[in-house]
DNA sequence: TGTACATCAGTGAACGCGCGTTCACTGATGTAC
DNA sequence: TGTACATCAGTGAACGCGCGTTCACTGATGTAC
């Protein structure tokens, strides 16, 4: 067992690795700094060595949100090199099992808690980042007739909204229990993504294509 | 003026509407009993005649955000009867026009503030009438192949992710500004839905179409 | 019409709580000589 | 190699705050007779 040294060595990632799992584990209200602080076996004021106040630390709890959602969608296009129809689908998904296996993460990150955006430019940053390998694929799929032609920074908010937006009516709860009960998770999405495409995209057909099981993040059962 | 009088009447609904305009002035983070309470010229105490807890509170002032979203499509269903696109589009629209106008107001009633919800029948019942009106204008759209054919709730799920995505970006401040400053947001908004319709939809031909202003909210100005 | 009384909406003091943040401090570390 | 010292990560007491909720109460209202 290690020593309990005076000096943490590593409290700045301790602490944010310790926010995301409190957010987790009790939700975005449950979030505050002393609770984050006694996590990583600190006294409660010794977060202020590392970030100015609480907004900071909300600030890199964003920025590793968005670093997983880019290293999710930069994986699947790196495994699905040539096959542009797969990395939408697969990027969507990777985005959709983000969201579900970790709502609150998911919530603080793209739900704007963080009040002055601008003042955290390595947000910004890493915000644009995600986006851009978003583009990327709009681009990609565009190349290939996969999706409509037309300028990819607006055609990509029209896949994103879609994506978004249906992974957060879920979460809130808003899908019906009787459609949920009728459909899984994945066959909903790709209904959703069968709009934006113009090649044909159907669950039944879909489905039968290989298994990805590719994510970092463990299955998730949806909301009751 | 009026006396003030001890027993104030109408106490509840104006704990209701105190509540929503507090959300609208300082957000969700600022909505308390006690400021609820002294909004309406009460004592910090006095809602609990009405209200058995702060849930019970937020319950009722969601369910007002739904019965506006409710109110605003079924006036579109009635003023554009005989035409499904337009229903579509001016639905959408009014969906978002709420979101904007208030966005503190749409992200309680939308975003699981309430956290049982299964407790509150009358926000249950709500939240499905509001849906109901959603599956209706999908269905008079499937009936005159605007929308494709299938299982009418499925296909609303697929709408309802894109219009409620893209207005989820917008507020949380995703969309770039240099997409902000090439598009309207109603442009923005028709390039989502242009998707989802199986006829032509550009934002250039239907900005031809006539102006509605038929919303009860004021304009507003997306943020910077 | 007048009176007694039940009802219950609204009051005000009090509670305990967790929070973000400050401050003067202490103790470990590394570097200059 | 040994010592003095600067640096700064982490401590612990203390602050003021607003919050949700409870409790015994008070005062207005309406109804039964």
């Amino acid at each position: 067992m290690p020593v309990k040294k005076y000096h943490h060595g590593d409290l700045k990632n301790a602490l944010i690795k310790a926010g995301i799992e409190i957010l987790s584990k009790e939700g975005v209200h449950g979030l505050s700094l002393r609770k984050v602080a006694q996590k990583a076996g600190v006294s409660h004021t010794a977060p202020y060595s590392h970030f100015a106040d609480k907004q900071s630390l909300i600030a890199a709890i964003s920025i590793e949100g968005f670093r997983t959602i880019y290293e999710l969608l930069d994986g699947v296009i790196q495994r699905y090199q040539g096959k542009p129809l797969r990395q939408l689908v697969e990027g969507a998904w990777a985005y959709v099992q983000f969201a579900l296996s970790d709502p609150a993460h998911f919530k603080v990150t793209l739900s704007s808690v963080l009040e002055r955006e601008k003042d955290y430019p390595a947000f910004v940053e890493m915000s644009h980042k995600g986006f851009g390998t978003v583009v990327g694929i709009v681009e990609t799929c565009q190349a290939a007739g996969v999706l409509r032609p037309g300028p990819a920074d607006v055609e990509a908010i029209s896949v994103w909204s879609t994506v978004h937006g249906f992974v957060s009516l879920l979460l809130e709860g808003q899908i019906y229990h009787s459609i949920l009960e009728r459909y899984t998770v994945r066959e909903l999405l790709i209904s959703c993504l069968a709009h934006v495409t113009l090649v044909e995209l159907t669950p039944e057909s879909y489905s039968e294509m290989e298994p990805s099981g590719i994510y970092i993040y463990p299955a998730i059962s949806t909301p009751a």
